[in-house]
Formats: C-alpha cells, structure tokens, sequence
DNA sequence: GACTGCATGTAACGAGTTACATGATTGG
DNA sequence: CCAATCATGTAACTCGTTACATGCAGTC
C-alpha cells in the first residue's frame, strides 16, 4: 500500500510521466521504493480515479501519447493523511538471514561465500545510499532543488534534514550487514579451526 | 520462495502438523519467517505432490483428521541444494523510512510520534531476538535439542554457531533501528530549536 | 538503417493478507 | 457445558515479478 504514496510523494516534486517515475525507481539508491512500470502505469491510473493526480496527455506522432502527471490538492491532502497515519511494521521476512540459520546444511566454503556475497551486496548498497546522502546534504540533487520551490524557506532545514536521516540512516544499515557478515566469515574460522573433521553430512 | 525451505528446515528438527508449523511461525521471535495458516496448509501439500515431505495422516474424531508431515530425503536434498544455492537480494521496499523520508508534511508532534512508535516496535523485537539468541547459546530451545539428535557430534557447534549468529544479527539491527530513530528525536528536536515558526503549511 | 532511449501497455503467475468457516479435544 | 486450544481448510483480494509486446524520437 505504500507504493501510491511513493507516486504521491514524487509527483508533487515534479508532475512527471510514469516513465520517468520508473526511472527513479529503477536507480535504486534515488529512491526508498521500488517498483517496475508494469506496477506503476496501472496504479497512475488508479490514483487519478481517485482524483488524487491528474494526467496531462500530449500525442506522440500518430498513435503514440505520453501523459505527465501532476498532484492534485486532493493528492497533497493525501499525502498528510498518509505522513499522519501510525505506521505499520510488516513481520519479518528475511531470505539471508532464514539461510544463515541453516548454513549446516552445507560446507564451509559456502558457508564463506554466502556472508561474501552478503557482504558485496550491502557495501555496494552503502556506498549508493551514501553518495545520495552526500547529494542531499549538499543540496545537489535536482528533485530537492524542485521541491525547495514548493516550500517556504523556514521549512527547507526540515525538507532536506528528513531525507538525508533516512538515507543516511540506511547506508548505516547496509554497513552494519556488513559488520555482521564479517562476523559471519570469523564465525566460519572458528567453525574450522575446532573441527574434528570437515562439515561432516549427515548420518 | 522462501516459505518452502523454512518448512523443510522445520520439519527436519521434528515432524510436525501445519498447525504446529504456524504456531512458531507466530510466535515471530522464535523464527525468521512468518506465514499464516492459510499459506502453509497447501504449500505443504504441494511439498507433498512434490516428494519433499510426507504426510502421516491421523483420524480425529468421525470427520476431522490430523496429519503429521515429515522430511524425505529429497526434501533434506532440497534443502541442502537451496543452501548452496546464491541468495538473491531483494529491492529495497521500506515504508518506515519512505515515510521518514516525507515528515516534512506532518508537523514535529508527528514526526516524533512517528519516531517513538519505531522505537518502541524495534526494542520489543530486540528483547525478543536477544532472548531467543541466549536461548539457543544456553541450548534451551526444544527445537535445538531435537536438532542435535539428528546431527554428528563435532557439528553441534555449528548447528547453534550459525543460529546464534543470525538471532544475533537481527537483535542488533534493530538496536540499529533504535539508535536510528533515537536520532530522528534528536533531529527533531534541532529542526524546532532553529523555528522561525512552528512547521509551517506549505503556501 | 540500426541502435538507444523514451513511452506505454497487457497477461500470467506467485506470494501474502484477511476474512470466513468448520469441527475435535482437553480441562476446568 | 463452556472456553481455550488443536486442527484444517477456502475464497477473495492485493501486491509484486516476469515476460511479452508495441511504437516514437533522436543520432551515429
């Protein structure tokens, strides 16, 4: 359900196509959210039943036409309601650390190679999550630029200082995955270095 | 597709009915997945169709009946496969800091509570994932003891090392989450002592 | 003329949520 | 006998993934 609020949120820095909406959604680290164009379009299409959005269609040669979509008031009025609203924390459900759990099942190395690949991951989501911390930061981001215009100027250390928390806060996320593969990699020493005999399968 | 290895790792511990199987998997603290009943009756019975597990099924009463599903060796197969297995990383879809991103809409009496709400959610599970983790480092956990039967000697430390360190791992991230939004008060609270008026609607 | 990027869609499927529904067993 | 717990299911729905599909615009 979060996924209109993502729109919402986006549109009312700058009306855009749902094209472009993607776009963000796609570079990952622009963007909390993530979701493909076949989600996207449909629900563009939902939020202006609502009235929330409007689209402003334009042809594109015979049969072609891209639409770009603006907030409404309506959507602006949504988008307090939804920023208001108690936030529900989804249970968890995590693959990683399900299989971390039963890394018994195989042998050291890939036990190894498991936290490795965890490890890539989540230094390559810090640096990303980072950078555009530092963009925010540094007010260098087009969409901030955007969305400074629609506030007034006592309210842009609160616009900006929310954001770059967030993404700050989850390249700290990602680092502390990190931390913990690693700790994962020392575990696997451990493991070894008592052993009897290699990871022994199963009786 | 993750539900299914949760099953089979389940059910290699002690062979269980669905009933059982939902009950851990409510009791969140206690496992790393959650799925409703309605999710895990016919998974199961597609592991079934599968080969994965077996069911013994047990008359109760004249209609009702009560069906015990255990581990097969293709099933034990499927889970040492899917350990070996790549994990794949999902995209990022997180409506706390989606939301955190866009507390500029709501005034600074919500944006605490947004933060307070966060806290008090990540420390329960904190407690809970701290507790579990001690658990199974003292080897208190039924599950476990079930566990080491069906495992040589020289891998019991493995068997609970790896535990341990995912339960870990997931009582620190959310004292992760803590410090996080103790940092959103924190911002908060610089954001109002630099008022030129209290959060201010946009014009 | 071919390739890349812009732009929009559908359709099938799988995963997860919520609600509804039924009945058995156990213990007070 | 009543309540709690054990036990199993279905149905409708929403959300998200993957693949297929089409066409325009600019440029090398």
């Amino acid at each position: 359900m979060s996924l209109r609020y993502a729109l919402l949120a986006l549109l009312d820095a700058e009306p855009m196509t749902g094209y472009s909406i993607a776009k963000h959604f796609d570079q990952s680290a622009a963007y909390v959210w993530h979701a493909p164009h076949s989600q996207i379009y449909p629900e563009l299409r939902r939020l202006e039943g609502e009235g929330l959005v409007e689209g402003a269609a334009e042809a594109r040669g015979d049969r072609g036409s891209k639409t770009t979509y603006f907030l409404t008031e309506a959507g602006r009025a949504e988008l307090r309601r939804w920023v208001a609203e108690p936030t529900q924390f989804p249970p968890v459900r995590d693959a990683a650390y399900l299989k971390a759990t039963y890394l018994e099942y195989g042998d050291y190395a890939n036990a190894r190679s498991q936290f490795r690949a965890h490890i890539r991951h989540h230094e390559e989501m810090a640096r990303r999550w980072d950078a555009h911390a530092a963009d925010l930061a540094n007010h260098e981001t087009a969409l901030l630029k955007l969305r400074f215009k629609e506030w007034p100027e006592e309210m842009h250390a609160a616009v900006v200082g929310y954001k770059v928390h967030a993404y700050r806060g989850l390249a700290q996320r990602a680092r502390d995955e990190v931390a913990w593969a690693r700790g994962g990699l020392e575990l696997v020493e451990r493991l070894e270095a008592t052993r009897y005999g290699q990871a022994s399968p199963r009786p």
